[in-house]
DNA sequence: TTGAAAGCGCTAACAG
DNA sequence: CTGTTAGCGCTTTCAA
């Protein structure tokens, strides 16, 4: 039972409740004696006082509370984390804020009502936003006036910080690679492609470098459906029924690659003799596979870190300053990639 | 910018401030007529209001807050997901808290000053608690009044609820299929042997199936670390350390699983070829391993639904009744397991 | 160096 | 059926 206020505490000590404020908050426009200080904290040990965070930030406007917003992969369906890329970020995420005083404020997506309610309902002192959203529930978030940082997001518009990693290039630096073994065609397997989003980039690079190398961009080589190890499974048999035209394989999610080299196998496919696969983003999913993933790697920790500390500038800061962010890749060699020859075809 | 408050849409729809509340909270006590209710639902439409819940909750002590308590497997780790039953059991979570209009306090576990302070600062409605935690910290939290429910945790105090699965049968199953393909001699994995944990639990029911075939369990069939993925390479090496003494394992983790194989591969030892396994959880990595794994299926949906389903009802009734719900399990077969006969010896 | 007083935005008796 | 009033627990001028 919270039964101990701040009053309870003034009262024990024998000063007044604003002192006890002073003490807690360091506050310091004000100068507490050490004598005061002291009894003041004495009180509180005693009594075991928690303040309480609510009424703080009804009176200080400030709540010490992120709001985390992640996409729920389908509508309706209720699973936040189909990839464990959310899982690992979201961790971070936590740990980063914890360790500056803020708690998380959790949400998935939520159709009907739009995310903004649920922020200013608890007035958060900043929103973390995953993944590529309408535009439209953007603009509602904006006119919020909290700091807001959008993760792998290529909205472009002042009002937010980003912070991202270079897409294009990784997606280039991956089929680049492909093509470095001796791969002529590769396929290009993804989540949806949308405007502003992560997969238009990295299909970008992945065109890029085949142009580079003079090769043509195969319409017939695309798959694109959700990032989802199910929709991995089903790419593998779309690729069959097309005819095995490919040698390889760039596929933007490790959970994506999963499902491929899993839908393959089932049809007695292996990689990577028969396909090679360089997948994208490098979670513990990666390793643990088999073969375990040739994969373009992303720093999924400092992501988050830099999401959290990204709020808590911008919240001290008087005016708004947008922030850009974007992380370094790097290819991790493993084993599903093999050298092709033209004696193999 | 949160500008309008109740009082600015108690003028705008000419009425007081309470009535507006009245309004908003479809009060029971008091009744509106439609011509106000109509008029205050525009006035808050057209103003775009949206009220604060600090405040409402500093008055109404209901915070419409869920604290979730996830453990950090390894102290000073900051990854909280090192096992994705995590990411999806909190995902339904959310999602069913989400679905009556709660939201949910995310944190990890907190060495230092435990998470008693986060949520009481909070106000939260109720407390989920995932694992097993110290008693000292659990007896803090049953102080503050809020109903608390304990996931997968065998602390057996009327003051919590708790929502667990039948650990014990679920490891004999288990333990008994292997036993029924013909394997005798069977090692044991898990995370750390805790009273009061699931693996206590697991371990005896892995010993009541050994017994009941007239097979004595060996302390050098044992293997317990943590519940990861390193661990289960670790957990390899120690297996062949020890002289692959035994011809099967129940690990008591997908996660655990995976690493185990992988480490067995390192070193040309196969599943299901030279050793079998049953795991425990069915957490998708179950079905995208290779080779997939067999494995004893928890419904972690329903954990986390149930989870929020028991602090909705405590929150709801007038005295505390205790509540303790088992989930069922059932084995999975998939293709970690081969028969094992006299002669392959 | 400290305290009094006002108020953050909302709810909940209690009147009327 | 609706308004008045008094807080919830804290911060924050302003004065002393």
């Amino acid at each position: 039972m919270q039964r101990v206020s701040i009053k309870d505490v003034a009262k024990e000590a024998g000063v007044s409740a604003s002192t006890v404020s002073y003490v807690l908050n360091n506050s310091p426009t004000e100068s507490i004696s050490a004598e005061t200080r002291k009894r003041v904290m004495a009180a509180v040990q005693k009594l075991g006082y928690v303040p309480n965070l609510n009424a703080r930030s009804l009176s200080s406007r400030r709540s010490n509370l992120i709001g985390v917003l992640i996409p729920q992969t389908e509508p309706g369906k209720e699973f936040m984390f189909s990839n464990p890329f959310y899982g690992e970020l979201l961790s971070a995420i936590e740990y980063t804020a914890r360790q500056h005083g803020y708690h998380l404020l959790l949400s998935g997506t939520q159709e009907d009502q739009g995310y903004a309610n649920v922020a200013r309902n608890r007035g958060v002192d900043g929103i973390i936003i995953v993944g590529t959203y309408p535009g439209e529930s953007l603009n509602e978030l904006k006119r919020m006036g909290v700091p807001i940082v959008l993760v792998d997001s290529y909205v472009t518009d002042d009002a937010f910080h980003t912070i991202g990693i270079e897409d294009k290039e990784g997606a280039r630096m991956a089929t680049r690679y492909l093509i470095g073994k001796g791969h002529q065609s590769i396929a290009f397997i993804s989540g949806s492609i949308r405007e502003n989003g992560v997969n238009m980039k990295r299909y970008q690079g992945y065109c890029d470098a085949l142009r580079e190398a003079g090769l043509t961009p195969d319409e017939g080589a695309i798959y694109s459906g959700t990032v989802d190890y199910e929709y991995g499974l089903t790419a593998a048999r779309q690729y069959l029924d097309r005819g095995r035209r490919q040698t390889a394989a760039f596929i933007t999610a490790d959970v994506l690659s999963m499902g491929f080299v899993k839908g393959l196998r089932q049809q007695g496919v292996c990689v990577p003799e028969d396909i090679s696969i360089v997948s994208f983003d490098d979670v513990y999913l990666a390793n643990m596979a088999y073969p375990s993933l040739t994969t373009v790697h992303q720093d999924i920790g400092e992501k988050g870190r830099k999401a959290v500390e990204l709020i808590l500038e911008a919240a001290q800061a008087k005016e708004h300053r947008h922030t850009e962010c974007i992380l370094p890749l790097r290819l991790v060699e493993r084993d599903s990639v093999r050298e092709w020859r033209k004696s193999d075809d």
